[in-house]
DNA sequence: TCCTTATCAGTAATAGTTCCTATTATTATT
DNA sequence: AATAATAATAGGAACTATTACTGATAAGGA
């Protein structure tokens, strides 16, 4: 994989936001540093980085995938309402049952839906 | 809400089935009892049995909502050898601390990719 | 039976994502 | 530094899951 200012800023970027970002989000931030990148080069590194790991991904009901620099591994919230995904850490032994069996977690994937606690309250 | 030999015929099927079917999966199981089905009328029919908690959805990785009669959550595991999914329970205290911050989770998604018990044995 | 109107079939439109091709830019080699 | 080989790009067309629209149909109450 060579390295392209195009990967580049779209990791950067990434790694600078601390909220996940849909595809076309993130090409209008790269946009502003490279204006003529392609929004098939976003889904085509976007896609590259989470093959090699370097980004994770989140899917909600509104049929657009997200996009997250960080890592390392934690649970998300998708809010119903105002549409904000949260971050929290995963319960350490949430796959211990699993582990016990034989089996061999290599990554997992959590993904809470309901609604956020400002929007609860109304 | 009508009863419609449509959204029972769907909703039936959904139940006899013990996997997880995107939407043109129904419509096409469904199309053998009522040849001229309309996609839109699954679509349709999906959404509300999805309104009233009839069925539960997921959404996975490929860009397809997948529908399920059977309403009790559960986790799921890949396996990266045999690309087999099993089911496992849902850990019932697993987000307890999400609760106790007043958010409200509707719904949940989990996920483990690693290698089965028997593909991890060789 | 008749009337109201939710639901339907059929089809057009939408939107997120992927694919295609000529061109550009990166990396290794001379 | 110049060259060659080819991976990656820009731009746009194509694809596909889903939604929206419209006139026709049928469920269910009066």
């Amino acid at each position: 994989m060579r390295e392209t200012k195009q990967r580049t800023a779209i990791l950067e970027f990434l790694r600078s936001k601390r909220q996940h970002c849909s595809a076309s989000e993130v090409y209008d931030a790269v946009r502003v540093k490279i204006p003529n990148i392609s929004l098939g080069t976003v889904y085509r590194n976007l896609g590259n980085l989470l093959e090699k790991g370097e980004i994770i991904s989140v899917e909600t009901s509104d049929k657009c995938v997200y996009y997250d620099g960080f890592t390392s591994s934690h649970a998300h919230f998708v809010c119903s309402e105002c549409k904000n995904i949260f971050d929290f850490p995963l319960t350490l032994d949430a796959h211990k049952e699993i582990d016990d069996m034989g089996f061999l977690v290599e990554n997992e994937r959590v993904v809470y839906y309901g609604k956020c606690a400002n929007c609860n309250k109304k």
